[in-house]
DNA sequence: TCTCATACTGTGTATTTATACAGTATAAAT
DNA sequence: ATTTATACTGTATAAATACACAGTATGAGA
């Protein structure tokens, strides 16, 4: 997909925010006031380009008539993580779920497809999405998504300090993970937020 | 608030669904087109009546400027449900959650909020949100509501005949419900389409 | 009986909106 | 050196749209 401009980018994110905080797409005037143009024709030739890369599709003789491409919108489930890649390569993300609203606490990142069944006594169970987060700032007690030497597993914080860190399966078939940060490289990938389930 | 005749109910259907659908609500000569008024004030009226009554708010001046009142909006969470009460009774409603999105495998009616451990061993603990569609067409294996002599309970449906139904607990520390449907009152109040669990 | 809400058709129009065309200017690509 | 993409202003206009006003018809309530 081609990329975007600064100007380019600024656009779609303000078309995305309007439409979920008023309900509708802008009109080019707005878009040309909100950003100071003094013709509506910048904000038409920003459509264009947008539409031609494919971010949006323009729906000709309508007004309002602007959709952002579904591709970019949703939250993108991140199933089997090849050992070594980022969380959220192409190669990991299996689909995308349209999810828009105050579900979790905090903004979903992305949905891991949880394997296995060592958080099952917390009630996360093999094929559950946990929604995560990425920021680094989880406090002990956490569930959180942590990367041991290129393995990504889900677990909760149950110690950490500058030599060690301790991870706690819930579930007592399984032992603590002991990580000896000097010599293991250790990283937090994220905060889990909540979980959904889906019967089918 | 003021009820819906069944036209204006379905006119403010139809423009829920060109909002998830299209992405934008629908101007007056499309709703027209729709229910097949020969005049796009007939849409124009009707629109002016669910404003009047609350259920819309009208944007004046603005191509499409039609917004859903948010406290009709998302999906009803249904909390302790009274002995004896509709479950979706104004009453029982704790709060609504903004959701829309093909999240789950058919469209949720309400969530419920899980009370004791019952069904533990399925990942469904104290407190977690489970999606509920209303139809009464479920299956053997299917976690249902039931309704038994106005206890509102959550389980798995093992056994049903014309006599004799069976709830299972998931939880090996509770026992079977059987239940003789000649002497007691059931009632199949939806099946569980899946779960919905928030950390904070 | 009269009023009022509902549910439409039919016409008209001011305003909103999309969108083309003509320019200016800059930076990157060929 | 010339094209091409980006990023604007400015003008213009056909089409889309909101929305008012004038009717017709029906059923409920006062």
């Amino acid at each position: 997909m081609r990329t975007l401009t600064t100007r380019q980018s600024e656009i779609l994110t303000f078309i995305s925010k309007v439409i979920s905080t008023e309900g509708m797409p802008p009109t080019r005037k707005e878009i040309a006031q909100k950003f100071g143009f003094k013709s509506a024709n910048s904000a038409e030739e920003h459509l264009k380009a947008l539409d031609k890369k494919g971010y949006i599709d323009l729906h000709g003789g309508t007004s309002r008539g602007i959709s952002i491409n579904r591709s970019f919108l949703g939250i993108p489930i991140v199933g089997s993580v090849a050992a070594g890649s980022p969380l959220l390569a192409v190669e990991n993300v299996e689909e995308r779920i349209e999810f828009n609203g105050n579900i979790f606490s905090d903004s979903v990142d992305y949905f891991l497809r949880v394997k296995g069944d060592s958080m099952n006594e917390v009630g996360i169970i093999e094929g559950d999405l946990i929604a995560i987060n990425k920021r680094k700032d989880v406090k002990l007690g956490d569930i959180v998504v942590a990367r041991i030497n290129d393995d990504v597993t889900v677990k909760t914080l149950f110690h950490f300090d500058k030599k060690k860190v301790i991870l706690r399966p819930e579930n007592k078939n399984y032992k603590d993970i002991e990580i000896n940060t000097s010599i293991e490289s250790f990283d937090i990938e994220g905060k889990c937020l909540g979980v959904l389930r889906n019967y089918n």
